[in-house]
RNA sequence: GGAGGGUUAGCAUAAUUGGUAAUGCACCGGUCUUGAAAACCGGCGGCUUCGGCCUUGAGGGUUCGAGUCCCUCACCCUCCGCCA
């Protein structure tokens, strides 16, 4: 959440990170009410002001036996007046708030200009794609010839969007799922959690999926649950309402867990396959920094989650998300593009990201080295989305006969096995 | 689902019949010291137009005035029931 103190004095600023954004606002408006709210709330306080001398005259002429009658008398109006002005307090605050919590994070200097994805800045690639003298199948194709994703049958029992791994397709996940938590925790210096899946509107609210994209987010019907969309949710809001020591910080949480997400609005986009699913497994890295070391802290994790596609084996390239690009509640974000063949392209698999002290404001989440407390920085990366390895995995080393060769660094994780075999 | 107890500042604990939140520890600054400790002084939630205002889990109500009384809700603890 913005800082109302940053548009009061510094418009200009906020202006142009919006246009950046390619999300222009009316600070014109927002500046309006926020006066609004100011004088409200100044008038108001004067009143309480002579409220509580009032009240403490009372309470003086009673102890002394005196009659009271008059002064009790004045309060009751100055009660009546104050009570009207705190409905126009009230609603101000209100306006004010909903401008606030709609208004996406200030990009950071070095996120480039840009509309869309289109003009994202390709930062390294790291790896070749592999070079295959034979048709290249797609991850759909494969899965399904080796009988490890049935896709009909995840359609009947849930729905479109879903998937139903079996045999080696539930143990490749599974695998992948304890390969990156044990490089997180044992050499990154992570610790693991396994947090709650549904969560309440303060915690939703408190990363910054909230208000404004309750539709890509599943409900459960007559509860104050939200099925979690990442487990940057629930992992970044251990802390809220906290206020963490110094020497606590950095801290670093690992998690995994399934992820939902409604899509809605992507109708038509990978339709196919388990690229956009309405249910898929990630491990997910969070960090709460002090505000000095979050830019270090950054590059940090983004290393530690391309460490996982190095491992694989698998060639990706690392992208600098430009500012008509950038999710809401982000500073600045790189996106990790793992190589997948059948596509002939580069496809999201990570997305790692400054949110500065965004998330903290809105989840209050601070600590303290002097004596005012200040808000932390938060960050989070995939590392990696577990559905779309497993896509680039089948894709990257696929063999003519139909069989996938297992990436030597998941073997251990496989019992040994090399490869998926075809079946005849 | 039922019964009872609880929630006060970073932590821990107070607050006569309702009268406007006290104290300890920790932490920060200062005095003192060669340095540190101790002691002492100040600070130690948010906002502020520097006059003040707000803050006792959340939201209502009664009252001139609520930590205190009433209602609703959330969470925690104990026990019963159910349950993987």
């Amino acid at each position: 959440m913005f800082d109302i103190k940053l548009i009061r004095n510094n418009p200009e600023l906020v202006r142009a990170a919006m246009e950046k954004r390619n999300a222009p606002v009316d600070l014109d408006t927002i500046l309006a009410v926020d006066a609004k709210r100011r004088s409200a709330v100044y008038e108001m306080e004067q009143l309480r002001a002579r409220q509580n001398q009032a009240s403490e005259t009372i309470a003086r002429k009673k102890k002394n036996r005196e009659d009271a009658d008059d002064v009790i008398e004045e309060m009751k109006q100055i009660k009546e007046q104050s009570a009207t002005l705190e409905i126009v307090v009230r609603q101000a605050e209100e306006d004010l708030q909903e401008i606030l919590l709609s208004l996406p994070n200030l990009p950071d200097e070095t996120v480039p200009f840009g509309k869309n994805e289109e003009d994202n800045q390709v930062i390294r690639h790291w790896g070749e794609p592999p070079a295959f003298d034979f048709e290249v199948k797609d991850h759909v194709d494969i899965a399904e010839k080796l009988g490890i994703v049935d896709f009909s049958r995840a359609a009947k029992i849930a729905g479109a969007r879903f998937t139903l791994s079996l045999g080696y397709g539930a143990q490749i996940e599974r695998a992948l799922i304890n390969f990156m938590l044990d490089a997180h925790t044992k050499l990154h210096g992570y610790t693991e959690a396994l947090p709650p899946l549904l969560v309440n509107t303060p915690s939703v609210q408190g990363t910054g999926q909230l208000p404004k994209f309750s539709a890509d987010l599943f409900k459960v019907d007559n509860t104050d649950y939200w099925l979690i969309p990442t487990a940057e949710v629930p992992v970044t809001n251990i802390h809220r309402d906290e206020i963490l020591r110094e020497e606590d910080l950095p801290k670093y949480y690992v998690a995994y867990t399934p992820c939902f997400r409604s899509e809605a609005g992507s109708y038509g986009k990978d339709t196919r396959g388990m690229i956009r699913v309405h249910q898929f497994n990630k491990v997910e890295l969070v960090k709460f920094t002090t505000p000095e070391t979050s830019w270090d802290e950054l590059e940090k994790l983004t290393a530690n989650a391309e460490y996982i596609l190095q491992q694989l084996g698998l060639a990706y390239r690392v992208v600098n998300l430009c500012g008509g690009d950038l999710g809401f509640s982000s500073a600045k974000t790189y996106d990790l593009e793992v190589w997948v063949p059948a596509q002939n392209t580069y496809r999201e698999i990570s997305s790692c990201s400054n949110f500065t002290d965004f998330q903290a404001r809105r989840a209050n989440i601070r600590f303290r080295r002097d004596k005012k407390p200040e808000f932390v920085h938060t960050l989070n990366g995939s590392g990696l989305a577990v559905g779309r390895t497993v896509v680039a995995i089948l894709e990257n080393y696929q063999q003519e006969d139909g069989s996938v060769v297992i990436p030597e660094a998941l073997r251990p994780y496989m019992g040994g096995l090399t490869q998926i075999p075809a079946r005849p």
